[in-house]
DNA sequence: CGATTCCTTGATATGAGTCAACAGGTGTGG
DNA sequence: CCACACCTGTTGACTCATATCAAGGAATCG
């Protein structure tokens, strides 16, 4: 599969993209590179020169505090542009991790720079994913604010599948996906401890609302858990709203 | 004073526009308004036609969750587009409402679209406001996700400064400003109670730190308040790193 | 197969929420 | 100009969700 396929699978499905427009992304001169798990592509205070897009694997954002601490801000899927905003804003804010072993294409700055100079529909569509991506940061808010323990969880992994299905990785009606997530991570994510994160879990097994084992994420009864995530996927602007009306 | 002074002002210090981008920027049709405190400018759902710039006054954006819980997610301070992502994503996903009495300036999409598709430095600049508002929105989360209460809210209350600093509504070094917030308010910014709020503000006050009143923020020891939110200014991205390096 | 890492469990602690009541200002209408 | 309502802030008593601490068990890996 061509390395940048899921990239253009999204613009498109969300930005009137011409022919042209496609082929010069396609043109980009990549340099891809296999990672291993927890290799760190940019931290806090790195001033990068080139975007990275997940080919394969997962990676998460996240930042730290002076006390230690880590909040993991977003988790990102094949197809993500995660630190695109190192084109412009040079200092990064925050690390860029990935999670399981990846496959990253690296666009160099001056590359992309020239794409989106001469190439306005392109800096349109990913002038959106940018919105698009501080739109999850605010549903990220919300959760961390006003949910409970369980409802962050459940809100967290259809959030994941419901992106995941966007660029086809699974199906929509799928249950189940791979993510390589341990619950440690996941306590970051959600601002929780390891051992909560455990019991919550535990309730939502035991209640066979969904499951995470070995990589696995179960959701088996998605009804449930899209309830009990209060999930309405509207932020995260997927369908084509791009036209005037 | 000019409608899109504070704005410019700010564009200009991150990004280099040429004379022609000011002109261009100040050619704009606008439809001023002044509006009551609490009006909603948008909400969750609406299409609008048109961005609005904050000329004077304050405002916030907010989600709500399906048991009515109310999250803030931002506030907004004179030179701001709060909802600058609506040219690109139709739907509005959260809701954006005034605190205090303002003055609102709005451009139609249409005159906003064309002035960014033939001032290409323009669509930078407007690009690089999206990334600075992602990157509030991450330390918001970091906020929530790890801080105590009271570093939430020191947090909050040196950003605000910051901001308004750098739009030059207050010196750098003033210690304090003027923000019309209830505890209520400051509640749903910050994921707590009133209740809790009120507890947090009396421990600031009595400890000489800070001290809310009657619209008044004033930040008694700086420094403390500095150390007690762990702020760090670099997410606001406020000096210019624009240049490559 | 020993070492790490991840998960699980129980006991205990605590930050923050909830409930309820009241006080101080402010605005409004009679 | 008073009376009343309403909003914001304050306080106390009590509860609860989640954290912390500590330890053991399961899985994974070189």
């Amino acid at each position: 599969m061509p390395h940048l396929a899921l990239l253009i699978r999204r613009l498109r499905s969300a930005t009137q993209l011409g022919e042209d427009d496609i082929a010069a992304v396609r043109a980009l001169p990549l340099q891809v590179k296999a990672v291993e798990p927890e290799t760190p592509i940019a931290l806090e205070g790195d001033r990068p020169h080139a975007c990275c897009i997940i080919v394969n694997g997962f990676a998460y954002r996240s930042k730290l505090t002076e006390s230690g601490k880590r909040q993991i801000l977003s988790f990102h899927i094949p197809g993500d542009i995660p630190d695109l905003q190192s084109l412009v804003l040079k200092t990064m804010d925050h690390d860029l991790v990935t999670i399981s072993a990846a496959t990253l294409a690296f666009i160099d700055h001056a590359d992309l720079s020239r794409l989106i100079d001469t190439h306005a529909a392109v800096a349109r569509a990913l002038w959106r994913e940018t919105m698009v991506d501080a739109a999850m940061f605010r549903e990220r808010i919300l959760n961390l604010g006003v949910r409970s323990a369980s409802a962050r969880m459940a809100h967290l992994l259809v959030e994941l599948r419901q992106r995941l299905a966007e660029v086809g990785l699974v199906e929509i009606d799928d249950k189940e996906y791979r993510f390589p997530i341990t619950q440690s991570a996941l306590a970051d994510a959600l601002g929780l401890s390891t051992v909560h994160v455990n019991r919550v879990l535990q309730e939502f097994r035991s209640q066979r609302v969904l499951d995470i084992r070995k990589n696995l994420v179960k959701l088996i009864d998605v009804e449930k858990v899209v309830a009990a995530g209060e999930f309405d996927p509207a932020y995260l602007h997927q369908i084509d709203n791009s036209r005037p009306g």
